[in-house]
DNA sequence: ATGATTGTGTGC
DNA sequence: CACACAATCATA
């Protein structure tokens, strides 16, 4: 038997299989992950495929695997084939790939460890060095030089003083666990006179066996144990430890009863035969949670697995907590907090089967299973489902690529679908399922958009205008909570001399600094950077300097002179940056501790507050101007999230959006919160300029710290594609390069190169093969959003 | 990635 | 010509 192998390692030129002896007896299968012989050294393998014979014979002499890493942490072959899928689909390396996968991302570490050597130390600080290692027995060689410097260790090593050799240590070794189990009866009296032993074997043979631990807690020590295993009575064993589920104990939840239209929902997307894709396009508050919920049971009954997806902020909200409650101890809950232990834990749980539902952001897609029956994606337009370094990878597409191999369903949920996703279905790609009413018949709120060139023509500088003014007064004064969005964090938004023109920009960054009044400094968005607040133009010295812009400091400066009495909580990544600050503030602001939640999107996202009735939009339109194609996608969702928040108790909500822009069709479709309204325009326009969902996209963003080099690379590139797309029918539109939104960051320059087509599977294909696509700094960035 | 091999330049 | 260092190569 031979196995194909790819190294656990990114370097681009290793991303092949090896061919190596699979040994007699060895229980190696594909995912298996292995230690391999590899050139000088050992490595760690991961089987990608099995065969009885080498499809052509060998100009090499084939290695046999050393042996197996793990038998509990390998991979499923469905596991593999998704990987090779991602790294054809987003160009990337398959180990890279395979990666996404794992939670210890190596199994093999290696370690030069030390010992004294058979030389007598010339000077002083070699011999204490060696009398330390000496009474040490052996360290590890980073260990000693961090102590006693890398020069004195490596000339110790040199002249034999000290001797190193290399070790491997295996880092997903299973973690085993003691048994006790029954072998004989005492039919010889062996245990004649031992009571307690006498007592255990009986204990034992009425069990059959049990973990030591378990016998432990029955009142037996180990050493009675050892002693009764040294008789032959019983028998003393290694087995794969148990995983258990800390979680927190809490009330258990029933299933509700389902409204008509709930009913048929969960019946089409409950009756899935052919692994489909379901839109399931309700409003906020239609219940949504119920059908994952009931979706859920059912493919439980069937004994398969349900794999739970929701945005990055919403890992400590309702859902989670409501599937705890009803699944309690089938559920596990990734999170990117968990200790590595706690991550494997509940991995292996997965793995053998015995938690049913793993819900979790992103990264939980990966989650290792038995037999998956259905994945459920909340909130699946949300962009923190595309991650933003390599592999750059959209959660739903890897969950269908899942689910192509299980058959089962992929319930996409949200109250403003991706685009994308909304067209599939009305093409029947996808299937469209709608929820329209909200539960308990609660009307939507009242939106009213303000136009703030009015605003200014009557005088009104402020942020907030006039009718958002009055609304937050009568929302205080009806003892009722009002929450206020602004995508801009800090206080001014940029400085600028007044007599020269002058802004002030990050050292390293193309883009103006943001004034923080609580910090006192001005601080770069980007890196982080900071600078002292001038006094003077740093450019001609004039004192003319101005603080341009409002973030939301500003605003809470501004809303505590105007509502004196209101109790205001901002939330944004200033306040949040201590680990659960985020999480202390909303729940303080559920309990009414605070009158007015302000902050930025993360106010609008997920979190359920009975106690609102009034929302204000500060500046519905600021990503609207981002150019970019999805700008008023993006600019719909958050308008329409944000105004959802309004009257999800039993008040009515109001909301007011603040904007310069008052009849763009984006405005006033998330005003009437008219999601079909928004869609046929916009398909429209995307359809015009042959943007996604008409065609496929891919961004190529080259980064150097020299300008010089930046278009250097990007032309490469630029070239390179241009002279494939010639020989292949000119099929795809490459632009560019041409210069980043934001020209430089963290020092680096930042140039673009964008690649539309009807279908860029060639072309990416083509990538994998072109040097110019793999070189440092050049990031391929597919669907990019 | 990483160790081994081959190639190139430098000082005597 | 030895030696140090950089470029190149192979890993099954």
């Amino acid at each position: 038997m031979f196995a194909e192998i790819i190294i656990n390692t990114t370097a681009k030129r290793l991303q092949q299989t090896f061919s190596y002896i699979v040994p007699e007896g060895m229980a190696v299968r594909v995912g298996s992950r292995v230690l391999v012989p590899f050139g000088h050294r050992r490595e760690e393998g991961i089987v990608v495929a099995l065969q009885e014979h080498l499809a052509e014979p060998a100009d090499f002499t084939l290695k046999p695997i050393e042996g197996l890493l793990s038998t509990q942490t390998g991979f499923q072959e469905e596991m593999i084939r998704t990987a090779l899928w991602i790294r054809d689909y987003y160009v990337c390396n398959l180990s890279d790939a395979l990666r996404l996968f794992m939670i210890d991302k190596k199994g093999l570490v290696r370690r030069d460890v030390v010992s004294a050597g058979p030389a007598q130390p010339q000077t002083a600080d070699e011999a204490r060095l060696q009398t330390y290692v000496a009474g040490k027995g052996r360290c590890e060689k980073g260990a000693l030089s961090r102590r006693f410097g890398q020069d004195l260790v490596e000339k110790a090593l040199a002249s034999q003083v000290l001797t190193s050799r290399i070790c491997y240590k295996n880092q997903i070794a299973d973690k085993m666990e003691d048994w006790l189990s029954f072998a004989a009866d005492d039919t010889e009296a062996i245990l004649h006179g031992r009571r307690r032993q006498q007592e255990l074997l009986q204990a034992l043979k009425a069990k059959g066996e049990g973990p030591v631990s378990y016998w432990q807690g029955q009142g037996y020590s180990r050493n009675l144990m050892r002693r009764l295993c040294a008789t032959g009575l019983a028998c003393w064993s290694q087995r794969p430890a148990r995983t258990t589920n800390v979680l927190p104990s809490l009330a258990r939840d029933e299933a509700f009863s389902l409204t008509a239209e709930q009913q048929q929902a969960l019946k089409v997307i409950g009756s899935d035969e052919h692994g489909k894709t379901y839109v399931l396009h309700g409003i906020t508050s239609s219940g949504k949670t119920e059908i994952y919920m009931q979706l859920t049971s059912q493919a439980l009954k069937k004994g398969k697995q349900v794999v739970v997806l929701v945005p990055e902020i919403a890992l400590t909200g309702q859902i989670v907590r409501r599937f705890l409650r009803r699944f309690g101890d089938d559920v596990v809950v990734m999170h990117s907090q968990l200790s590595q232990g706690e991550k494997r834990n509940n991995w292996l749980r997965m793995q053998n089967g015995t938690s049913h539902i793993c819900i979790g952001a992103r990264s939980a897609v990966f989650a290792a299973a038995q037999s998956i029956g259905l994945f459920i994606v909340d909130e699946a337009h949300d962009s923190s489902y595309k991650q933003d370094e390599a592999p750059r990878y959209h959660a739903v597409a890897v969950a269908r690529q899942r689910a192509a191999y299980y058959g089962c369903p992929v319930v996409l949920g949200s109250a403003t679908p991706a685009l994308a996703d909304y067209y599939r279905a009305l093409q029947g790609e996808y299937v469209l399922v709608e929820l329209k009413e909200r539960v308990g018949h609660r009307p939507l709120p009242a939106v009213q958009v303000v136009d703030m060139r009015d605003e200014l023509a009557r005088g009104n500088y402020r942020v907030v205008s006039d009718a958002l003014l009055t609304l937050l007064e009568e929302t205080l004064a009806a003892r009722q909570q009002a929450i206020i969005l602004l995508n801009r964090r800090g206080f001014s938004t940029f400085v600028m001399c007044r007599k020269c023109g002058y802004v002030v920009k990050c050292d390293t960054c193309d883009v103006a600094m943001v004034y923080h009044r609580q910090a006192a400094h001005l601080r770069c968005h980007y890196c982080d950077a900071e600078k002292p607040i001038p006094t003077v133009c740093p450019s001609c010295g004039s004192k003319y300097i101005k603080f341009f812009g409002s973030g939301t400091e500003k605003v809470e400066a501004q809303l505590h002179e105007l509502l004196p009495t209101a109790r205001i909580i901002r939330l944004d990544q200033d306040t949040t940056s201590r680990k659960h600050s985020g999480d202390r503030i909303i729940e303080a602001f559920r309990r009414h501790e605070y009158d007015i939640l302000l902050g930025t999107q993360m106010v609008a996202k997920g979190h359920d507050f009975p106690g609102v009735s009034a929302v204000g939009i500060l500046s519905a339109d600021s990503l609207l101007n981002i150019p970019a194609y999805w700008a008023g996608e993006r600019t719909f969702q958050l308008l329409t999230q944000a105004a959802g928040r309004a009257g999800r108790g039993d008040i009515p909500g109001r909301v007011i959006m603040q904007t310069y822009a008052p009849d763009h069709y984006v405005i006033q479709c998330a005003a009437r919160q008219d999601y079909r309204a928004f869609y046929d325009q916009e398909v429209q326009f995307r359809k015009e300029l042959g943007y996604p969902p008409f065609q496929e996209m891919a961004k190529i963003l080259v980064q150097d710290e020299s300008e010089e080099q930046v278009w250097r690379k990007a032309n490469d590139v630029a070239a390179a594609l241009n002279s494939w797309n010639q020989d292949h029918g000119d099929e795809v539109a490459v632009i560019g390069p041409y210069e980043d939104v934001i020209k430089k960051i963290r020092n680096k320059y930042r140039v673009v190169l964008s690649l539309t087509g009807k279908d860029l599977t060639a072309i990416k294909k083509a990538m994998q093969h072109l040097p110019a696509c793999w070189q440092t700094g050049v990031i391929i960035d597919i669907d990019p959003m």
